[in-house]
DNA sequence: CCTAATACCTAAGTATATTATGTATATTTG
DNA sequence: CAAATATACATAATATACTTAGGTATTAGG
């Protein structure tokens, strides 16, 4: 996804996340998503994102809605019952590891 | 590390800052020294951390001096001069990947 | 008409960590 | 004082997540 390899375990949070806040988003479309909002600085791979989404989907956490657009397939996803919970379980797992890392490399900071 | 997949990426951050910050750590002490600070939070594991810790070694970014204490050994390891170096090449990507990830999860706060 | 963009996909290989062991000495506790 | 825990190192098998490198097909733009 990118060079540094912190972002390795953090794409279920992204797409997640974002499915949140947008109700239902296509493959391509996180890709472009994630590119825009952090102005070119992470880069998810397709290689990574649809494993990524089969999987979730597999897991219970996504559902899909297949729509034709311009005669081109998209795959829409949102979130189930449980992507919500699990949804909100990442996002304090973040929190979680951000506090850590902090802790651990600015211990200044941290009483 | 830990249940969260988060960490993933993580330990050499850890690691070589732990050393810029202690001059000289070994392995044991470095475990003890995440698991104090992070009051039980966050918990390397062996298996994780001695071959971390060789291959950083491999790469040039640290130094083994060994020492006997109460006839038991320990490893002590420092960073060399590209260890320096990679230290604050990681804590930058760090600040980055916590800027990006706090851009997708709460846009919000990012303008 | 050719290239880039849109939109999906998979397979082989790599990196990183987990889990489960193993060795050996020192210290604490019932 | 024996047993359990703590200190201190290590590796091997397995699992997971991602990169790299391909592949198909349609649409838009120069």
């Amino acid at each position: 996804m990118k060079n540094s390899q912190l972002y390795r375990g953090s794409l279920n949070t992204i797409i997640l996340k974002l499915l949140q806040e947008n109700g239902k988003m296509y493959g391509y479309e996180i890709t472009q998503k994630v590119k825009s909002i952090t102005e070119g600085e992470l880069n998810i791979t397709e290689g990574a994102l649809y494993p990524a989404l089969h999987k979730l989907e597999a897991d219970g956490f996504l559902e899909v809605e297949i729509e034709k657009v311009d005669n081109r397939l998209r795959k829409y996803y949102k979130l189930t019952e449980n992507g919500e919970k699990e949804s909100l379980e990442l996002l304090s797992e973040l929190e979680a590891f951000i506090k850590n890392m902090q802790t651990v490399v600015n211990p200044k900071l941290s009483f």
